[in-house]
DNA sequence: ATAACAGTTGAACAGTTGTTCAACTGTTGG
DNA sequence: CCAACAGTTGAACAACTGTTCAACTGTTAT
């Protein structure tokens, strides 16, 4: 009698844990989906896929990108501290001048895989 | 006199080519980084992203994806003509379902680089 | 010190986007 | 045929996004 309400209990009380486990790994789950949205948004505009297409080749100031892209410095600015607080860009102080650059391969790869599948 | 005026013509045709086809270049380009930015904004929402992921395992039906998202048949719905119109899935009907795949490898592979990005 | 240049930032605005709701089409089983 | 199910669609709405403008910080040359 007291093992089956023990066998019960542990039952019950092992069902909750996976229970549990299972809405921790749905909660994972989701939560990677939004970083990888979050990440794809960032992709997502004209401004931001000319600008890393442009550092691309290599580093530039805010105003050379400014001249590259036909756009006033602020909105290139803008989204520069998009790029920025999302770790793609990276930029180093020269004199006036900050040279921004894609901040790793990993950037490179996903605009490059971008193109790819736009060149069919 | 005749040829100098001749080459000075020539000069300027050439030139204006030369501009015209830079221009083209420019405008190619330009409308290469809209269509990426394009395809990569298809990728920049949740519910998208999460209709991929689970796509990506197998195909599935408009009320299995609103089941496993724990949305509307009518938000997923929505998001679907989207992917289906940039080419992003395809769907087969089964009686009273329409079975929803991804479109090819490409969509596969952009999707798991994104996740292979978040996953440091 | 100060003028000029390089860039950032916040508020404001228009345009876009995603979800909901209700009405609709299409398919199947009774 | 028709009721029920599967899914689509358009309008409406709130939330979000990108650009502009003006005011600002920081650096350099005179």
């Amino acid at each position: 009698m007291e093992e089956r309400i023990k066998n019960a209990a542990a039952e019950t009380h092992a069902a909750r844990v996976d229970r549990v486990i299972e809405a921790e790994e749905a909660f994972r789950d989701a939560a990677k989906i939004f970083s990888v949205a979050e990440l794809f948004r960032l992709f997502g505009d004209p401004t931001r896929v000319g600008i890393m297409t442009v550092l691309y080749e290599k580093e530039r100031c805010v105003c050379e990108l400014s001249d590259l892209l036909v756009m006033t410095v602020s909105a290139i600015s803008h989204q520069l501290r998009l790029l920025k607080q999302s770790g793609l860009v990276k930029y180093r102080r020269e004199g006036k001048h900050l040279y921004y650059s894609l901040a790793d391969s990993h950037v490179s790869t996903i605009l490059a895989q971008g193109f790819e599948h736009v060149n069919e």
